[in-house]
DNA sequence: GTGAAAGCGCTAACAG
DNA sequence: CTGTTAGCGCTTTCAC
C-alpha cells in the first residue's frame, strides 16, 4: 500500500491539514515546517491519491478525447494537437479509440463519465447527436472535432467537408474525368456524407457519372477490398476519389498488386493529406486538412468552456480544405488506352 | 452536479448499501427492489463516481501506457495491441506520449501514480532503469515494451535489437556496400544502442566503414535533417541504415527533393516495417517487428502480474526481427556512377 | 434482503 | 501558522 497523507502527518508530527497545505498552498506554511514535511514526503515516497483529491474537490483536470482510428496519421496529428493544448493548461488527456464503432463510442463515454472528466473532445463516427446529448445530459463540456455542431449548443472545430468534396471532384472534372468512383463511409459518418454532398454537387454540374462505394470502416484493408470492387465494375471508371488517405493507400497498394498503373490507368485522389501522401509510390493527390490545428483549437475551446464560470460563447470554427495536386491524378488524355487489351489477355 | 448514489437511495426509498448492491451484486437483491432502483438510476441518469469507487476499493482497473511518439505507426500498432488486450480483461488504458523526453516520461509516471493505475506498460526512451525503479518503488506493476528487462525484475516483451542491427547491415554488406551511414538515436535510447551493437559487429566482420549520425529525436523531420548531413559528408556513403522507418521516410523525402535517386545513388533501409513502407515512393527495405503482438503480449503479461495474488513469474519474451528486402536497397554494382558529374553541374 | 454506520485519502472551513 | 473536523461518493461489514 502506498503511504497516505496521514502517514506523512504522523511521521512529521503535524496535522493532515498542514500536509495538505504543503501540497497545495506551500506559501502559507512556515519554512521549517515546510522543509520537515517535504522531507518526510520524500522518505515515504508519498504520492497524493488523485481519486481522493478529485473526489473531495469534485473536479478533475482530465479531458477525454475520442477518435475513431489511432492508426490513421490524420487522427494522430489531431491527438498531438489536443495533447499539446491540454498540457499547456495542465490538463491530462484520456484517449479513447472508438474504432468507428458507435457502440464502443458510447461505452467509452460511460468510462469517461465515471472518470468525471471535465470535458470530452469527440470526433463522432456514428450518430453525433446521440453522443453529444448523452454527454450534455451529464453536464460535461463537449467539443466536436472534425464535425460541425449539431445545434450550435457546443463548440466545434471542423473543416468544410462539402467544400472539400467539391474541390476534389472539380479537380478530377478539370482533368477531363467523367466516370468517377467515390469510395466513402457509411451514412452515419457525417464527414463523409458532407463530402458526398460536395461530390454530388459538382458531379451533376460537370456531367460526371458517379459510382458510390460505401464502406463501414475506412482503413487500408477496406481500401484494398474496395479497389477489387472497382476493378470488377462493368464499366471501369477513369478516376477514384477516396474519403481518406488511408483508404487511398489501400487502393493504391491493391492496384499496384493488380498491375494497374496510377495515374496512367486510373487517377486516384485521397483526403487529409497525411504525411505519407507525398512520398507514396505514386505521390498522392489529396485534400489537405489542418489536423494538428484542429486538435489544438478544439482542446483550447473545450478547456475554455470547462473553466468558464460565466458566459462561454460556443464557437464554431470552420477551416478551409485545400487541394494538393500530385502525380496520382492526371488528365484523361494521358491515359493508356491499351489497358483493355491487357485485360483481355489476362 | 451529477446525482449521487445517495440521491438514488433516497428517491428509491432504500439504503445506499442496497443501491451499491444493485450495482455490484444484483443477484442478491430482491427482484422488485432491483427493478425499482434501476428505474430511479435511469431517471436520475446516475453514473457511479469512479473516484469514489476506486478510492473505497483501493483498486483501479486502469493501466498506463507510455510511448515515445504517437505519430509513428509502429507505436500506434503497439498501442492498438495493448488496448485490445486491456479491453479483453476489462481494463482501461491511459495513454501517455513521452515525446522521447525523459523528463516528460517521469512527469507522466507521476500522473499515473496519482491515478493509482494498476500497472504501467512502458517503452522507455531514456533511462529505463530510472523509470522502472520509480514505478517499482511505488509497487505498481511494470512491463517493458520493446526493451529488454533491466534486471529480470519485471516482464518485458521485445525484439532482438542486436540481431535486427546485424541483419540490416549484413543485408547491405551482402549487396556489396562498404561505406554505410547509421542514423540512430542517442545513447540513452537502448533500442538504438542495441541495434548499434549489431551494426558494429557485422560492420567490423565485413570490413564496412561506418559513419554514425546520432539524433536526439527520431522522426521524419529529423530524418530530413540527417539526409542533408549525409549528403554534406566528404565521402559519400553507398548506403544508409535508419533506426526507424519514420527516419527513413524523412531521409527518402529529402533525397528525392535533392534529386538523389534511391537506390541508384544510394541504398536505404529502415526499421519497423510500418504499413507505409511497401508503398513508399521507393518501396522501403526494412526490418520487421511484430508491433501489434508486442503491445498485446506486454499488456497481457502486465495484467497477469497485476491480477496475480501469488507467484507471478516475470517473463522476458523476445521476438525475432525479420529482414524485408524491397527496392530501396540494391547491389553496389547497379549504382549510377555519373552522380559525381551531376553534382558538379549543380 | 435490507439498513446503519464506518471509513477509503483528501480538502477546506474554522478555531485557536 | 497549525490543528480539528466534516464530509466528497462509494463499498463493506454487521445487525436486524
Amino acid at each position: 500500500m502506498p503511504s497516505s497523507l496521514r502517514d506523512v502527518a504522523r511521521k512529521a508530527k503535524v496535522s493532515t491539514g498542514t500536509v495538505s497545505n504543503v501540497l497545495n498552498r506551500p506559501e502559507i506554511v512556515a519554512p521549517e515546517t515546510l522543509a520537515r514535511v517535504r522531507k518526510v514526503i520524500d522518505e515515504l515516497k508519498f504520492v497524493p491519491n488523485g481519486f481522493a483529491r478529485h473526489l473531495r474537490s469534485g473536479q478533475s483536470r482530465t479531458i477525454g478525447l475520442i477518435i475513431p482510428d489511432i492508426t490513421n496519421p490524420f487522427y494522430t496529428e489531431v491527438a498531438r494537437g489536443a495533447e499539446d493544448a491540454a498540457n499547456k493548461h495542465d490538463y491530462a488527456v484520456f484517449l479513447c479509440i472508438s474504432d468507428t464503432d458507435g457502440a464502443k463510442e458510447t461505452s467509452y463515454i460511460g468510462v469517461l463519465l465515471e472518470q468525471r472528466v471535465r470535458g470530452v473532445l469527440i470526433a463522432p463516427t456514428d450518430d453525433a447527436h446521440k453522443s453529444v446529448e448523452l454527454l450534455r445530459s451529464h453536464h460535461v463540456g463537449v467539443a466536436l472535432l472534425d464535425h460541425k455542431s449539431v445545434g450550435s449548443q457546443e463548440c466545434s472545430v471542423s473543416v468544410d467537408h462539402v467544400r472539400g468534396g467539391e474541390i476534389a471532384i472539380q479537380h478530377l472534372a478539370d482533368l477531363g474525368h467523367k466516370e468517377i468512383v467515390w469510395i466513402t463511409g457509411s451514412e452515419d459518418y457525417r464527414q463523409c456524407v458532407d463530402r458526398g454532398i460536395g461530390v454530388a454537387n459538382i458531379a451533376e454540374r460537370a456531367g460526371v457519372e458517379l459510382t458510390i462505394i460505401p464502406l463501414k470502416i475506412l482503413n487500408t484493408s477496406t481500401g484494398e477490398e474496395a479497389a477489387k470492387k472497382v476493378m470488377a465494375l462493368e464499366k471501369r471508371p477513369t478516376a477514384i476519389f477516396c474519403a481518406n488517405d488511408m483508404l487511398a493507400f489501400g487502393v493504391m497498394r491493391e492496384l499496384l498488386r493488380m498491375g494497374i498503373k496510377v495515374p496512367q490507368d486510373i487517377s486516384l485522389i485521397g483526403y487529409d493529406d497525411i504525411y505519407f501522401a507525398p512520398t507514396a509510390a505514386v505521390p498522392l493527390s489529396s485534400i489537405f486538412q489542418p489536423a494538428y490545428q484542429l486538435g489544438f483549437t478544439a482542446a483550447e475551446l473545450l478547456i475554455s468552456e470547462c473553466e468558464d464560470t460565466g458566459e462561454h460563447q460556443h464557437k464554431q470554427i470552420v477551416f478551409d480544405p485545400e487541394l494538393v495536386a500530385r502525380s496520382s491524378t492526371a488528365h484523361v488524355s494521358t491515359m493508356r488506352t491499351v489497358r483493355v487489351m491487357e485485360d483481355i489477355s489476362a
